[in-house]
Order: structure tokens, then C-alpha cells, then sequence
DNA sequence: CGGTTATGGTCAT
DNA sequence: TGACCCTAACCGC
């Protein structure tokens, strides 16, 4: 589920949820127990996302929690409380509600010095609008490095991970190994600017949704042989299936330890 | 029921 | 580049 959209949306949810709430502050599964209870009883004051982080912050507190829910981490906020722990739960907030975060990459809580740390090696996130593109254009434009590397990489851009790599280099028609410094200024902006639009639908929707209205195949339905993954979108792992525009087969590789998907017959250097 | 895979990242080599 | 971390869903047997 995390790429940066989930975490902007979690960010969101749970301040409408606790902001300016007394929260109970548990580690059913123990592995966050000691901060937990430190955090036990205070009022949460607010959230914010940056690429893929959240942070948590607490009255009375300059410590903020870190969450990073890597591959498969889930932050899930369900109605009610004293609800019974199922699985593995590192931390569980409770006000009227009950969230549980489970499976995160990380779950820390971190002295302002060791937030900014983590924010300083951060790359422009498209869905901040304090975000500056040109801090990300500096590094592409002079790296050798293929742009679908350079879109996975966090010091780079904040927040974009593998289906939003794949589905903006096909929607702007970008061959994925292309050098950065072979992208051209306008070709970025557009980059840019899809990112922030793609984005922005994905906190809206809670999912990944990239495929224009023109090209929903919505006379024959889904593809019965694309697997669901939520969302729908042009070429992430769709390897094999025609192309929605060309009906060229998509194609797959490992790029930056990643799968990537792409269609060589619409993804062209130019 | 075991193996594989997953929208991520860090650390060691 | 590879080992490793964390959890859950899915697949084939």
C-alpha cells in the first residue's frame, strides 16, 4: 500500500481522528512498549507526512514519533475502542477510535535533531506545497543515472515509489532508462506536474489510479489476467498484457532493486 | 503448509 | 550487490 499518497491520507485520518484528543498510547505487541507509555495519556497535537514518513507529535513533548511503514506496514483506524488485538500490533492510539500500526519499518520516537535529520536527506515531496521542484531537477539534470533509478531514489523525490515511477514515465512517454541528464527541462515539469496531480488523486482516493478516461478499456472490463492491487493503471505489473494505448506487450526489468514496468512501444527516448 | 511476493529502506561488503 | 528487517496475502502441493 505505502507509497506517498497512503502516508499523506494517514497523516490526514489521523489527526481528524486524535488532533487535540487525549489518546491511550499502547504496544500490545511490546516492541514500543517503553515509549508507548511515555506518550500514555497525553494529548496528540498533530501529524504531518513527508515523502513516506509520518510523525506523530504529542502536547508537552518535544519527541515526535517516526513511522516508516516500509513494504507492507498498515496504520489502520477503525471505529470504537477495547477492541480485541488480532496479530502483531506495535502501537495502538485510542480515543473514540482505535488505530493500529503494525508491521512498520519504523516506529521510533525521535528528538527534534533526529527529525530534521531524517528531513534534510529528503527530496522534494510532490505533495507538500512547500515543495521546490528545482532542488530535484539540480540532481537529474546533471546524473547519468536512468530517471526510473533517479524517481525511486528519496534524496532525489520524496514520497514517489514503484507504481508511480512506472505509471509517470508512461504517461509522459518516457523511456525508462533514459539518462536524467538527457531529460529536458520541459519533459521534468511535466513530470512534476503529473506527480502532484497522480498524487494528489491517490490521497483522495486511497489508492493508485493513473489511466486517462479515454483509455478505461470500460466496455470489456478489467483484464481478467491483470491482478488487482487496487488501483488502475497502465503498465505496473501488467508484464506480458497488451498495452492500454498500443497494444504493445509490457515489458518488465530490475531497475534499483525494483521491478519496473514499462511499454516500449509508447516509452521512447526522444 | 511451505514458498513466494509485495506500493521500502538500511547496513555491510 | 546482497542480507536482512517487518507482516500478510496468495499460490501450488
Amino acid at each position: 500500500m505505502p507509497e506517498g499518497h497512503t502516508l499523506h491520507r494517514l497523516a490526514a485520518d489521523l489527526a481528524a481522528a486524535y488532533a487535540g484528543r487525549r489518546v491511550t498510547s499502547t504496544s500490545p505487541q511490546g516492541r514500543f512498549a517503553l515509549e508507548a507509555r511515555r506518550l500514555d495519556g497525553r494529548v496528540l497535537e498533530g501529524t504531518e507526512a513527508y515523502g513516506k514518513h509520518l510523525f506523530v507529535s504529542f502536547d508537552g513533548t518535544e519527541e515526535q514519533v517516526h513511522v516508516h511503514l516500509g513494504l507492507y506496514g498498515t496504520f489502520l483506524i477503525s471505529p470504537g475502542t477495547g477492541r480485541p488485538v488480532v496479530g502483531q500490533v506495535r502501537w495502538r492510539l485510542e480515543a473514540e477510535d482505535t488505530a493500529d500500526l503494525r508491521g512498520p519499518n519504523a516506529c521510533e520516537l525521535l528528538t527534534p535533531p533526529e527529525v530534521a535529520l531524517i528531513l534534510a536527506r529528503l527530496g522534494p515531496d510532490p505533495l507538500r506545497a512547500d515543495a521546490d521542484p528545482d532542488r530535484a531537477w539540480h540532481r537529474i539534470h546533471r546524473s547519468s543515472t536512468p530517471i526510473a533509478a533517479l524517481l525511486m531514489d528519496q534524496k532525489v523525490l520524496a514520497g514517489v515509489g514503484n507504481v508511480y515511477r512506472a505509471e509517470v514515465l508512461f504517461r509522459q512517454g518516457v523511456a525508462p532508462m533514459t539518462a536524467g541528464r538527457r531529460i529536458p527541462r520541459v519533459r521534468w515539469d511535466a513530470i512534476w506536474s503529473d506527480l502532484v496531480a497522480l498524487m494528489e488523486i491517490g490521497v483522495e482516493r486511497g489508492r493508485i489510479d493513473t489511466v486517462r478516461p479515454e483509455h478505461e478499456p470500460e466496455a470489456m472490463g478489467r483484464d481478467p489476467r491483470a491482478d488487482d492491487h487496487g488501483g488502475e493503471v497502465y503498465v505496473y505489473r501488467r508484464e506480458g498484457l497488451p498495452c492500454l494505448v498500443c497494444g504493445t506487450p509490457v515489458r518488465r526489468r530490475e531497475v534499483a532493486g525494483r521491478n519496473l514496468f514499462w511499454c516500449p512501444g509508447c516509452q521512447r527516448d526522444r
